[in-house]
DNA sequence: CTGCTTTCGCTACGAGTCGTAGCGTAACTG
DNA sequence: CAGTTACGCTACGACTCGTAGCGAAAGCAG
């Protein structure tokens, strides 16, 4: 799902809203000139990734992205407005297909997320890519809710889902106060991916099958040495 | 503590370790020519936190900062190799008073940590900064390492220093297995800076002293809902 | 097939940044 | 004083960004 540029309406400003609400539904709603590629659209998402994990952050420019696609370096900027918004699209796809395991206890969901979660922050493509993208979002609000809804929410939905499932197992007490329950899988949620953000892209350090049986053990009751009672 | 280029030696390679052993202690060793300012360190150092927090990461350009500080921008590159370092630099200068609490209990010391992690990270000179370092640090092995002795382990040290300080209170059951000690204040560790990290830097809200208490809670014990038994 | 519309590839451009080189001058030592 | 080093200044080549203008290609309506 990328984010087009509004596709040529020549000087209709374009409500500000990123949901573009006509155009979408089945095939294209009205084609009046020469289509869009939709090949180069995936040509270029796959030589921005290809680009990211080769040359890094600093190290992608629209011009090699362009020639890497096979495409005119116009075109690219037809589509994405900047960089940011570009490498958005091109690391949003690698979240596309996160699903919830569901494998019968809630501490095998939690080391099945944890897991899933890394693979994908270990991926030199999103490495460099997610940091810089979060960093450009602390200054940018409109990147900010695109990271989230591209890359944060689809996460935290397995978190929830996890939790609900749980639930129907029995394995969970019932909602304390439901007005409550929000905060707590926000703070479960940014427990878990933070920690792993942590360790992958700060620490640099792989996270292994034994560190997620002990960061489990954290998240689900006392840390075993930690307190005594 | 800047990390100077080699102050003059015109072709000695200077060997790769960062820890000068030599020209450190005390006075200047031998200073034969004109010393290099002081004032204008500091002057640097200080027009980059500036930048930092007005223009972001992407504003912050070595001209700007040379202006800013009235230095020549030749003078800006013959102390830091690059915008990597110097931003190390200056952002670590934030660090430097981390102080920890002591408050007689082990959850009001986890809380305090917690909170001056938190207004450290909110810091605007900080916020785009440390995620873009961040994010050079995944493809630099060697600016990796400045950011963890410059930034990352000044606040681990401050959680070590807590759980010695419980065990001493006998908050804490005696170290199980001291092969793994290590390893549980690790776990420990990437737990309370990344969920930090995540929420102020990814999330960008604001960390109040009630989300504080409920994160603690998850530290110390199964979380109140989460777990029936 | 003939217009009409929109996209595409290409070239060129101005603005801005990076990091370096060269030069004359300032500061400090012996 | 001479010797050494840092400083300010200017200029430079290389690179990137994002845009403009043009002719050609690819679809659609009649």
């Amino acid at each position: 799902m990328p984010a087009p540029q509004p596709p040529a309406s020549p000087d209709v400003p374009a409500p500000e809203t990123p949901d573009d609400p006509a155009p979408a539904a089945g095939t294209a709603a009205r084609a009046k000139g020469r289509p869009r590629s939709a090949a180069a659209d995936r040509a270029i998402l796959d030589a921005t990734r290809e680009a990211l994990a080769e040359l890094g952050w600093g190290g992608l420019t629209m011009g090699h992205v362009a020639i890497r696609a096979k495409v005119a370096k116009t075109t690219l900027y037809r589509r994405w407005p900047s960089k940011n918004e570009l490498v958005v699209d091109a690391v949003a796809i690698l979240f596309d297909d996160l699903v919830m395991p569901d494998l019968g206890s809630l501490r095998a969901d939690i080391e099945a997320v944890v897991a899933q979660f890394a693979d994908l922050l270990a991926r030199p493509e999103s490495q460099a890519a997610l940091l810089a993208l979060f960093a450009e979002g602390t200054r940018d609000p409109h990147l900010r809710r695109r990271i989230r809804e591209a890359i944060v929410d689809p996460q935290k939905r397995l978190v929830r889902q996890g939790r609900a499932a749980a639930q129907a197992r029995g394995e969970l007490a019932a909602d304390t106060d439901p007005r409550t329950a929000g905060e707590e899988i926000d703070i479960i949620f940014d427990t878990i991916a933070g920690t792993v953000e942590h360790r992958v892209l700060v620490s640099g350090e792989p996270i292994t099958a034994d560190w997620t049986r002990r960061f489990t053990d954290l998240l689900l009751g006392p840390f075993p040495s930690l307190l005594s009672g």
